[in-house]
DNA sequence: TCTGGGGTCCTCACCCTC
DNA sequence: TCTGGAGGGTGAGGACCC
């Protein structure tokens, strides 16, 4: 263990819901709950305010709602928190080279490492100016935990928040952890956690008590030792900077359940050709295929195929999955599906011929058994293109930056010729207006959408209805919280032109 | 009117090879 | 030639995290 405290944690506070506070003046202070918006969404973060009516992350949107009925229900705008993480996270190398991101908002820093502290002195002192930069550089306010290992950083941002921080001194570290729940550790969810509460455990101190033994009989090897090693606030994992990714995936919940097979192939070669996207943005090819399942009642499972060599390749990819699914009982029907390649490389080895030619030989065969009696023919290639318009049920998740340009809603089939598409506003995504400039949705339904024309630094602004196929409305990007707006725009700041 | 999406890591079972 | 154990690869599922 190390002697100085001079590993830091850095959390945002409900990150998120505080982006957009900062970036819809009308909200703050209020409470503002972000996530999917659909029948099936759940919660990404809450504001402290919505906290206190009992919402929380992961919730169901629906419950939240009920608790929280007056709360703004907005969707993830995740381009714009991007932006604001890429903004703390270049705040924090300045501070050490050794940084290491958890998602957008959070962070270990080894700042021994980086010269900027060696003592608790130092140490605290850099994270005062740290938050300081961060609020002066996003308007953002963010807790800071200091220890001398990672997770004891962790334990102490947490312990800090909301907009504080804490330090925990060398030697200070049992007496700390003793009383706090055996939930405070990372790796302690709700099975584990359960698990020892049935053995009598339920704080940290008596985690300890139990001895190294107890707890690998209870939890496995691994996760025993680790165990109790932490509840010694032992740890000695290095803050690592760079991490390769091990997989990449992509899923969807539906709306609706599905039942037409048809439909489920269609959607399984659609997310196959997402996920080839992600894994070549990604600079990747890889191995193992995986389709997963989650079906009517919520039980999950999942099939893997292994190739002789790495792809990229979509057709390869859409080959895989198709053949995975064929071994699914999707009776009953499914609320999600899902594709993921493991097994990455930086490099595609040149082995594709053989692996499309073994594809071609297992399509041939499903293809005898379907003709052999039942419909199990693997869906031709190029049946993805025919799954975006012909979709239906739609993703229910808060996944994608809103918008009704980005993410258009699907619809379910239907027999009748495809009217014009109506536009749709989601709550929460940017827009702007020919003559009253930027805003944000407020609401929309039966013809109308409600925009409150405000921005970043603002004060709150006014509510103007219009049509929902009002040419002078039009989706637009998000503004920055602090800084300088782009050409044209009004500086943060400035109120808002109105007019009568 | 429950329960997202994108990940990581671990465990266990099974098969195959040595 | 048969048998058994070790160990690696693969597949599936569970728990956890943000």
């Amino acid at each position: 263990m190390r002697a100085a405290p001079t590993i830091l944690h850095l959390d945002m506070d409900a990150f998120y819901a505080s982006v957009e506070q900062a970036s819809k003046p009308s909200l703050r202070g209020k409470a503002v709950i972000v996530g999917g918006l659909g029948p099936r969404g759940v919660v990404a973060t809450a504001s402290y305010e919505a906290r206190r009516f009992g919402v929380h992350s992961a919730m169901p949107m629906a419950q939240a709602r009920r608790l929280c009925p007056n709360g703004a229900c907005l969707i993830p705008r995740f381009s714009l928190y991007r932006a604001v993480s890429d903004v703390v996270m270049a705040l924090l190398r300045e501070l050490s080279p050794l940084v290491e991101p958890l998602s957008l908002d959070e962070a270990f820093v080894d700042l021994e490492a980086g010269g900027t502290a060696f003592d608790a002195e130092s140490a605290l002192e850099t994270g005062q100016r740290l938050r300081a930069d961060i609020l002066a550089a996003t308007g953002l306010n963010a807790s800071v935990g200091l220890a001398g290992s990672k997770m004891l950083a962790k334990v102490a941002s947490e312990e800090a928040k909301p907009d504080g921080l804490l330090l925990i001194e060398p030697g200070t570290e049992r007496a700390l952890l003793a009383p706090m729940s055996v939930r405070t550790l990372p790796g302690v969810g709700p099975a584990t956690g359960e698990h020892l509460r049935r053995a009598g455990i339920t704080t940290v101190g008596e985690l300890a008590e139990a001895g190294e033994d107890e707890l690998v009989r209870m939890v496995g090897r691994s996760h025993g030792v680790g165990l109790y090693r932490m509840a010694l606030g032992l740890d000695d994992r290095p803050v690592v900077a760079e991490r390769d990714a091990k997989s990449v995936s992509v899923e969807d919940t539906f709306d609706v359940d599905l039942h037409d097979r048809v439909r489920i192939r269609n959607e399984v070669q659609r997310l196959a050709d997402r996920c080839v996207h992600r894994l070549r943005d990604s600079g990747h090819s890889g191995r193992t295929i995986v389709l997963k399942v989650r079906r009517y009642d919520f039980s999950t499972l999942t099939r893997s195929e292994t190739l002789r060599g790495p792809t990229d390749d979509p057709a390869v990819v859409r080959e895989a999955a198709a053949r995975l699914l064929e071994a699914v009982d999707t009776t009953g029907g499914v609320r999600l599906l899902g594709v993921g390649v493991t097994g990455l490389a930086d490099y595609t080895q040149e082995d594709l011929f053989a692996q499309s030619m073994a594809a071609e030989a297992a399509a041939e065969a499903a293809a005898e058994a379907a003709s052999a009696g039942e419909g199990g023919a693997v869906e031709p290639a190029g049946a993805a293109e025919a799954a975006g318009t012909g979709g239906a049920g739609g993703s229910g998740g808060p996944a994608g930056p809103g918008g009704p340009a980005e993410a258009p809603e699907r619809a379910e089939p239907s027999d009748e010729p495809e009217p014009a598409r109506e536009r749709r506003w989601a709550a929460g995504s940017d827009v702007r207006h020919a003559v009253y400039g930027p805003g944000w949705v407020q609401g929309s339904g039966v013809g109308r959408v409600t925009v409150r024309f405000e921005r970043p630094g603002s004060p709150p602004g006014r509510v103007r209805t219009f049509r929902v196929d009002d040419p002078e409305l039009e989706p637009s990007d998000p503004l920055p919280l602090v800084g300088e707006p782009a050409a044209g725009e009004p500086a943060a700041g400035e109120p808002v032109p109105e007019e009568g």
